[in-house]
DNA sequence: GGAAAATCTTGCCAGTGACAAGATTGGGTT
DNA sequence: AACCCAATCTTGTCACTGGCAAGATTTTCC
């Protein structure tokens, strides 16, 4: 299981009233870090602005200037997570071999790294409305995002709408299945052996070229 | 695309201080229908057990007898869904060849069916985690609906948890993108077209008997 | 007919998101 | 160096939500 960046930011240690000054520094990444550990913790449904500032350490009213209001700060969270997304794809490529088949079997298991190492942010970016979806960055990091296993899937010698969304429902449905827990048969598998697993499952729907 | 049941129960007119006595008469399920249509209109994330008692015409204590908490109705919302999810897999299957692999197939239309036509629905079986997945009644529902593709695939010639991990990932990951209006270059037809289209894709990842 | 249980209402409290107004700070201008 | 202004953050408030408690109304049961 290839190793992802594991935080926006790494712990910039809150401390309530410490010795921090009236404005923050960074406050807005220090808001994006808290706000991924809350959706952690407590899943989106359960997310709370007032309870990221407070794990920020500022009032519940500091985070508004930044983000506007809660679905602001989900959507910078989301278009952040979407890059990442991508990231994991691409850090499984970069260590496959150069075949176009191989490389896309190599974005989908990205594809699953990712859903199984933060499923929490996965969730956000799949799961919820919450996020504003018409937002123009966001827009264009999720698109790029699954664009890229399309883009993969003709690079293997795709041909048809079938093609494209064969592959991409299945790494979509391996995900998500993993992410909530469901996929227990393979999900409690480990390294790689559930790689072996995930690589066979995606290959079954490899074009044929 | 298979005709499903369009409602829990066929919309009892709430009429807020009409002619309704103190007590309701089935007040239970007119808060499920009432909690559906809110899921249909406001999403699983902006549901409000407030807002439902005003859409049934009753206060905002009322659904506490029923259900006990917010929870308590999502969960009952949930096992009902799951019993009809279960029922759109049986209703494709009933229209179709008798063979193993047709049923199969089958299924999985009937899973595609199921999130297309209901997607708040299939969001709050699929995607939320405020129904307690941990209640007898729902647990029992759940793990029927989507073990039912599962015995499919073995009586289709499956031998392995590939087998079965890929069918069911493929149905779900096709379910969720549809669901959510991603996979737009299927979800855009219509009819026969798109039946043709899941089923082939579908049974792709089929085992070889 | 009367007690007990079930059903529904009103009232309340803590937590939440959004907004408004004020306090504090840093940067830029002269 | 003095000053102003904009950015940042805080406090206070309002409407809405979920959950609990207490009371009102109706049905059931003996």
């Amino acid at each position: 299981m290839t190793k992802l960046p594991p935080k926006l930011k790494p712990d910039p240690a809150p401390e309530p009233g410490e010795g921090r000054s009236y404005h923050h520094g960074d406050l807005r990444a220090a808001l994006l870090a808290a706000a991924e550990d809350e959706l952690a913790e407590r899943g989106v449904e359960g997310f709370s602005l007032r309870q990221v500032a407070k794990r920020a350490g500022v009032s519940h009213a500091a985070p508004a200037h930044h983000f506007g209001d809660a679905a602001g700060l989900l959507t910078a969270l989301a278009a952040e997570g979407f890059r990442q997304f991508l990231a994991a794809q691409a850090a499984r490529e970069a260590r496959a071999a150069p075949d176009p088949a191989s490389q896309l079997v190599a974005a989908g298991l990205g594809y699953v790294d990712f859903a199984m190492a933060r499923p929490a942010l996965f969730r956000l970016l799949w799961q919820s409305e919450r996020p504003d979806f018409g937002n123009a960055d966001l827009g264009q990091a999720a698109r790029a995002a699954f664009q890229h296993l399309v883009d993969q899937v003709m690079a293997a010698g795709g041909r048809s709408t079938a093609d494209e969304a064969a592959v991409w429902a299945m790494a979509h449905g391996l995900a998500d299945l993993l992410a909530s827990g469901r996929l227990e048969s393979v999900g409690s598998m480990t390294g790689e052996a559930r790689d072996e697993m995930v690589a066979g499952i995606i290959r079954r729907v490899l074009p044929a070229v």
